[in-house]
Order: C-alpha cells, then structure tokens, then sequence
DNA sequence: CTTAAAACCTAGTAAACCGATAGGATTATA
DNA sequence: TATAATCCTATCGGTTTACTAGGTTTTAAG
C-alpha cells in the first residue's frame, strides 16, 4: 500500500509544477486544493524541502517552489524519499540492501527471483515518469 | 514491503511443490527446512488451505498437499490471498477497487495514472510467473 | 513598529497492523 | 490408547500510520 503522506506529496509537488509563475505556493492553498489536512501536508512539504526538491520562503507571501525543473525529477527519486525503498524486500534492494536472517543464501531463495522482477518492473516504471509527466497527465 | 507472511507462505508453497511424491508435507519439516516459526507458519497453511491452494490431511502421517499443479497456480493468485491487493491504491485496484475520499475526479488525479503503470508492471510480472517457475528457479 | 501571514518545530496519540506466541481442541494413524 | 498432526481462538508487545495540538520564528506589508 501507498501510504498517504506519499500520495499527498507527489499530489504537491505535482500541483506546485502546475504553476506556470515560480512564485512560492502555500501549503494552505495546496491543502485546500488538494484536500489534506494542512498540517499533515505542512510535515511532508517539510521533508520534501529537507531532501532538496523543494525551496522554501517563510513570512508573508512566502511558500514552497520547485529547486529542479519538473522534467529533471525522476518518480523513483519522490517515492524512494517519500515511501522508502522501491524492492519489496530488503534482500534485493539496490539502495538500501539487507541480507534476511532466514535465508541461507539468496541464490536459492524462491521468493528472491520473483522479487527482482517486481523490482525492476516497478524502477522502470518510475524511473520513466517525471513530475512532469505526472503533473500534466490527464 | 512484503510481509512476513507472504515470505513464508510463497516459500512454503515452493517447498512442497519441490517435493516429487505428492505425499502430505508436515508444518515442522517445513518450519525447520526454511527456518520459519512452526505456529505463524501454522496459520498461514490454514489460510493457504482455506483459500484453495492446498489441502490437508488431519492425524499421525498427515501434512499440506498442494491441490493443483504447481505451474497451475499464479503467482498473482498467491499474492492477492497472501498480501492483498497488488495494486498500491484501492482506485486503481482490479479487485478491490475503492474510491479515494479525497480525489474528486480520478480522471484528473496526478497519483492514478502513475498507480495505473505500477499495477500493470506488477501483474504483469506475477501473472507471468507460476509456482513451478519459482520454485525451480535458482 | 506592529500585525499578520507564512514556514518551522516538537510532541503526542488513537488506531491499525505485524509477527509472533500460548494453549489447547480435534482428528487420524499405528 | 498413545501419539502426531492439523485446527482454532485469543492475546500481546512493538511498530507504523495519519494525524492533531500548540506553539516559535521569520518575513512582508501597513
């Protein structure tokens, strides 16, 4: 399952890229646009800043911008930040790999294999899809 | 992630489908061969049962015994009953399908399509894949 | 200089889910 | 009759999720 704090995220960054102007955007306006909850969405526009996709300009007239043009934000990048790890399982993550504790060695693992081929599946999916391509989908 | 439960219930399917005779296979040879725990193994043999892909034989002598030929069975049948739902959001599910309470209109939404590309790569990878695939595969 | 608007920060919390564990009841075989 | 196996129900500690509360700090505008 996707969580929400991912799907409300790439719903912002993508509203964000909408804008044609690069004026910063509140999270108020995306909150209400978007319905989340304002302060929810505030944590997560947070760490998207925190993890260098977003710029931020506090006090009035103040909010959140794109750092990179939306072509250049590639979906693996949003949801390895957002949801964490693309694998499903630890032992064939490319990123954040871990050997299982149950498995003597991961050659011979039924699930290992299947696993890779999900895996590849789903980095070329969102290794394909920018924010460009998702913000102006419809 | 994948949990746990699915883990040990692919690999568990694997193990007797690797077996040659089509005698019961018992809880504990499997718990002990793959290292899983014997009573959470348990109840995910009971829920392998009664969803239709193994059956099982009561007293001294008894076990698991798959119902159908291994390259009978998809992996996106053993998925759906073991995890869920493949797709990541119940709008874009086959199965489960749910609407979001906060998208108007899916039509327009920026996360569905991406969704959209995600499921299909996954059932595309699993519906291609049987259990004779992975549990041969090494 | 004051006020308001915005981001920023910390903490907590109810509910759900996960990965087991416990303790038996039931059934079949030898 | 003893034993070995599935089957069933309940519980439980820990983690995660999706928020909510309650502020502090910074900035622009009047």
């Amino acid at each position: 399952m996707l969580s929400k704090k991912t799907k409300y995220g790439i719903k912002a960054l993508a509203y964000i890229a909408r804008k044609k102007d690069r004026r910063p955007v509140q999270a108020s306006e995306i909150s209400e646009s978007e319905n989340i909850s304002q302060k929810f969405l505030e944590s997560i526009l947070l760490e998207l800043r925190k993890s260098g996709f977003l710029g931020s300009k506090k006090g009035k007239g103040g909010g959140y911008y794109l750092i990179k043009e939306p072509d250049e934000i590639r979906m693996t990048a949003v949801i390895r930040v957002l949801e964490g790890p693309i694998a499903m399982v630890p032992c064939v993550s490319l990123n954040y790999y871990e050997k299982c504790d149950d498995c003597p060695d991961e050659k011979n693992c039924s699930v290992h294999k299947l696993m890779i081929q999900l895996r590849d599946a789903s980095l070329n999916v969102l290794g394909e899809n920018t924010l460009e391509d998702i913000a102006f989908s419809q």
